[in-house]
DNA sequence: TATATAGGCGAACAATTGTTCGCTCATGAG
DNA sequence: CTCATGAGCGAACAATTGTTCGCCTATATA
């Protein structure tokens, strides 16, 4: 797949993303910067063959895109120093239905330490990528360079990342940690039998 | 909003489903048994009218729907006799992506029985419509006419659904019991801000 | 130097799709 | 009875959309 082709797939997807319904050829024409129908035509069918976009026969708008849902990212090993939600940290993605939108992204629970909240080893956490997260709320932090899922606690004694599990002590945080907000919990799925994969990034 | 036009946006939002891109008017009229376009555009101007149905113009196959995923029924009381997922027990939908099909459905969770097993009061629990179930895995069952979600649990002593909580006994089953498995679970889905919202069935 | 491959142009053409305009029929409210 | 409304028919028409054909330009590779 050359870079050409992959912009290719991206327009139409966002087109279908943001439209409901797949653009027609004069308008990835239009969209892709091209005067010529043919020129579409020709980059349609050959990532048809190569199983990168589904089209049904010469239906108008029949592109099917990968699929009618949006992809919401996997964080996986967070880099520090890149931007959180940069290509570098995604793992792949999982699709969910339209109403999630672009500020969201999952994280594989990494670890037992949110147990007692019924967070579990393997989870998918969905995050809203925010900076505000208040007081008692569970969210993922990154404090010196490592991610962090834990329930945000103020207190007169300070700040604390509280674990839900007694093997797990709280976390007290400095002035002089290295300290972010990534993210608020929205949603835990758990997948037990054949639920959401991961696809590739 | 009549039952021919509830009959016309299950109709479209079906062919959404299947085929990727909403209907062409002709394909409306064949599918709703008209013979002229006419009728199936009255009919769209009035269902855009109401707002029961998104045009986008005269675009070409330019149908919304309500959404491009595809709902899984979430059922509620669950009533002895009538068919498990039949259209009575269903409260409401939850919209997911298109890989989740038919068999599928949601139920949510009443009650901590399976808080040990980190399913909670009040998550959703995705669950495939089955009458298989192996050993030890979680399901829901129907035992004398009620649902309840527990693990399945096969030993020379009998069987037994086994809870997860010990505020709760075992529930052992007797020859005379009326019981049937409804399905196993997938997935867990807790919602913890403005996540899935269940729609109205 | 040939040759394959990705990408592109423009114009004519065919097929699909949406729109419009009368006209009909049945039903329930006033 | 009259009138509004939901539902439908057919045919002509306009607009959109997809297809085809020949030809062009780079670039990389054998």
């Amino acid at each position: 797949m050359t870079e050409r082709q992959k912009m290719f797939v991206n327009f139409i997807e966002n087109f279908i993303r943001d439209n409901g319904y797949s653009p027609s050829i004069r308008e990835i024409a239009k969209g892709m910067g091209l005067s010529s129908t043919a020129s579409v035509k020709n980059m349609l069918d050959r990532l048809t063959e190569n199983g990168l976009l589904k089209r049904s026969g010469s239906i108008a708008r029949g592109i099917e895109g990968s699929r009618m849902s949006s992809a919401v990212p996997v964080l996986g090993r967070i880099k520090a120093g890149v931007p959180v939600t940069s290509e570098e940290n995604i793992e792949g993605y999982i699709r969910l239905g339209k109403e999630i939108y672009d500020d969201h992204f999952f994280l594989r629970v990494d670890g037992d330490s949110m147990k007692d909240k019924a967070i579990l080893d393997g989870d998918f956490v969905l995050l809203r990528h925010t900076n505000i997260i208040h007081n008692n709320k569970i969210g993922a932090f990154c404090i010196n360079g490592e991610i962090t899922l834990k329930t945000f606690l103020k207190t007169p004694e300070g700040v604390f990342l509280m674990p839900a599990n007694d093997d797990f002590a709280p976390i007290s945080l400095a002035e002089t940690d290295d300290f972010s907000v990534i993210g608020v919990l929205v949603m835990v799925i758990r997948a037990l039998e054949g639920g959401y994969d991961i696809e590739p990034a």
